[in-house]
DNA sequence: ATCTTTGCAAACTTTTTGCACCAAT
DNA sequence: ATTGGTGCAAAAAGTTTGCAAAGAT
């Protein structure tokens, strides 16, 4: 069930000479079926639905190479974990420490924060690649 | 060479009912002298110069026991290494994913973004506990 | 035929933990 | 004499890597 957004980000691949292989096209397949944020670990278990033999490893590489194609992005969810997602959906994302739960926010809380170390310290911040963290309101 | 504001920590611990060993003195000691922001591992070797035999995971146990009484805290930096540093010095931290560079962010930046996501989303964030991630200027 | 990609196992990094011994109170 | 602290080695958890075999082009 490789759908037309599978199909678009496999002809990328294809595109800058990467080989599409069986393992691809299945975590391929999951990350646009998945809607939310997985982890590799996440999506290796869904390959493994139907394609048992595809390996941690190969998940993490061709996120990886996803990745330098720009298409898919990781954002690291305080403590350990790391998600991903598709590049396409651009938001920042608050985790509770507590309970893991994830609010997505929109993507200009941060703007003024950013403009002003830049103009004050000359630091760029890039808030996709780690998400902001504290509680959430049930666990406050 | 224990200082004052050393001899004070090991106060607060003896008066919190923990014991007060070689070891948990070498490490507040080193912790008071080092300045900067440190990992265990650098306190660890910071200490091992005095006493050689105290081990990594005493550094990170005695660091828990200082951190529950509340006079340490430690930051995420990016990818990885924790940093411990004695509570007393409040601010924010924005580290460059690039070349490691720590800068030190008044503790205010952050407080617009904090009011409003507590109001629209009751989100809480905790900034001491991550710090910023991005480029600093001589990265970008 | 070539050269990338794969599966596997093993290394890696940072932190935590189980345990028998040791030491502060 | 208690009880908590220590060193050590081993286990976590998440990710990366070396390698020989398999597969896409």
């Amino acid at each position: 069930m490789t759908t037309e957004q599978a199909a678009a980000v496999l002809g990328g691949l294809r595109a800058a000479g990467v080989r599409i292989t069986a393992a691809r096209r299945a975590v391929v397949d999951a990350l646009v079926a998945a809607d939310e944020h997985v982890t590799a670990d996440d999506l290796a278990a869904r390959v493994a639905a139907s394609h048992p033999d595809v390996h941690l490893s190969t998940v993490y590489r061709t996120l990886d190479a996803l990745e330098r194609l720009g298409v898919v992005t990781h954002v690291h969810f305080g403590h350990g974990r790391a998600v991903y997602h598709l590049s396409d959906r651009l938001h920042h994302h608050a985790v509770c420490e507590e309970c893991g739960a994830v609010i997505e926010l929109p993507s200009d809380v941060l703007v003024d924060v950013q403009a002003r170390l830049r103009r004050d310290t000359g630091f760029e911040i890039d808030p996709h690649h780690f998400a902001l963290v504290g509680r959430c309101r049930a666990c406050i």
